[in-house]
DNA sequence: TGACAGACGATAATAGTTATCTTCTAATAG
DNA sequence: CTATTAGAAGATAACTATTATCGTCTGTCA
């Protein structure tokens, strides 16, 4: 049954991160799971606040962090938060460590980039891309 | 000379855009285009105060806007502001619209990319790497 | 079944950003 | 070269997103 295996995912999921499982937080766990394209936090709640009117915005946001955290989800930007401006204007890609959310650039001919263009729709008036590679700098691999 | 080739750009720049060549314009736009990296209008606005006290940080954001808008400089990312869960666990990466900030999911299979991992140093620890795409959308390409 | 660590809810606090309003100044017409 | 005026700057209030605090409640595990 569907309900009992997504039950069953979550408690796994719980005890392999030692939290408690509580309703809210399976409730969330299902809801993110079950949302496509790129939700904000209040967005979540607000679906969630269907299945659990009384829920608070915090418990959603610590809930997403976790989930971030334990890799079930993911976060489209690491360093959203704060304006962040593009001096080099030259062509070039991002290196970007998830601990400290430093960016270093990258230079163009680091890459070797084939674009199939039949899959991105011809609507679409495609003007730059960007490489984002991710991973830990030397220092926060330390920790 | 130095400040004359860069007082002129400055003030072609304010001309082609209907801007009036004001002081703290001036500095901005030097300080800014001096700097390196990805700095936060914060930092932009510390360095601009050593040489202009008493410039006001709504001044700062004010103009970089204009800046950014007249392509002078770039913003590292488009959908800072608020954190956007990505519940699409699979690797794919982003297209995504400068005008209304959607972001669309595109296969992995749209690309083909050999990374050059010389030019990457060694003790970065690569976990992943997306491409982002930016451009404008069908609705936003009418305006 | 209790005791307790951890979770929840309510809400205050904070950070980043934007809006408002008043004063000031660059652009330009005469 | 001055007067006019649209736009710019400065001060600060307001707003939005997020985080912290704290009292209460509830899974967990002995």
């Amino acid at each position: 049954m569907e309900s009992k295996s997504s039950s069953a995912a979550f408690r796994a999921f719980c005890s392999q991160h030692g939290l408690a499982a509580t309703h809210q937080r399976q409730i969330l766990f299902e809801v993110v799971q079950e949302m496509e394209g790129h939700p904000s936090p209040e967005e979540i709640y607000a679906r969630v606040r269907r299945r659990i009117p009384s829920i608070s915005l915090a418990t959603v946001y610590k809930n997403l962090h976790l989930f971030v955290e334990s890799g079930i989800v993911g976060e489209v930007s690491l360093h959203h938060g704060s304006l962040r401006i593009e001096t080099n204007r030259t062509a070039h890609h991002h290196l970007v460590c998830r601990g400290c959310k430093s960016i270093t650039d990258l230079d163009e001919k680091s890459f070797r980039l084939e674009m199939e263009h039949d899959h991105i729709s011809a609507a679409f008036q495609v003007e730059r891309y960007s490489i984002e590679v991710v991973g830990l700098c030397p220092a926060c691999k330390k920790e």
